[in-house]
DNA sequence: TATACAATTGACGTTAACGTTAACGTTATG
DNA sequence: CATAACGTTAACGTTAACGTCAATTGTATA
């Protein structure tokens, strides 16, 4: 016989309190979303440990990924089951593919708003520097050294991205 | 004398009701931003009506459009605060030019997990396509019709960013 | 196998962000 | 100028997303 054990049957062997850890949020939080619908970990009996795989991972990953895009639980369940759903079924992928492109539309529309954003606090940025070099007292040595930090702080903004 | 009225003082004419169907939100969440701290319109004597200017509607849309990325009013208020300072100072506008490039870095790093998302989805959805290429019945004419679609949302999929 | 430690199930508490209603004042309009 | 329509304050209600116990039950370890 070669090994011993290659992997018992699907590897779900994380409790509940790493799992917290590791992504930094309560045991409370992760029985919250189960209750929610959004993980089912496995248990070896009814009220047994709950236990975690590579599968539930992603899951929370995306749970709080969600979360930190303002999304409710709500909203990201409906999510995990559109791409959830039985891959057997032509029409099924269909379906989910098409949602599929609706979100990567929204992320387009999210990522566009953001440069938005980016360009608008650049331009204020700008704003600000220009005000200081035509500040009463640009003469003065305090003002200098102001304005060239001010230079180095608006070239950091723009060059930071692309 | 030349012009009768060139404008009052400050254009302060928007009433309550009629910016809240503007942005689509009630008269209540704009009264609750006030009571935050995140708005100050004028009135002609306290306790009659709000009246609201471009510098509210501008800062009515900053508040929503923080919202959308999931920051609580408390966030948005410290941003607005932040950007309200005196600019005579010139150490408030370093302070200020400061948090801007703190601000412009979490943008860049939201900017760059969206496309990290978007490469996810797109590599999923790829490998639906797999799935119905190498699925049983793969020669039936309904099966050739659905990768043909799922190619095309592919493909739209890809295509819309850049 | 005793015993400490972690997990489980309720159940109630909390906070942010408004919704809703009531009672009353202000403004526009036929 | 009457009155409908809109606005104002005040106060209580609601919902999502957990936090915080407390009382048990599983689990690892000396």
């Amino acid at each position: 016989m070669g090994e011993p054990e290659p992997v018992p049957e699907k590897q779900a062997s994380t409790t509940i309190s790493q799992l917290a850890d590791e992504f930094g949020i309560t045991p409370r939080a992760i029985r919250y979303y189960e209750e929610c619908g959004l993980l089912s970990p496995q248990r070896k009996t009814p009220s047994s440990q709950r236990l975690y795989d590579e599968r539930d991972r992603a899951r929370l990953k995306l749970i709080l990924r969600g979360k930190r895009f303002g999304y409710s639980l709500t909203e990201i369940g409906d999510v995990i089951k559109l791409y959830d759903a039985d891959p057997t079924q032509g029409k099924q992928i269909m379906r989910t593919l098409e949602y599929g492109l609706g979100h990567i539309q929204e992320i387009d529309e999210r990522i566009e708003e953001l440069e938005e954003i980016r360009e608008e606090m650049l331009e204020f940025a700008r704003s600000f520097l220009e005000i200081l070099k035509n500040a009463d007292g640009a003469e003065t040595r305090e003002m200098k050294e102001y304005i060239s930090a001010a230079t180095e702080i608006i070239g950091r903004m723009e060059g930071a991205r692309r």
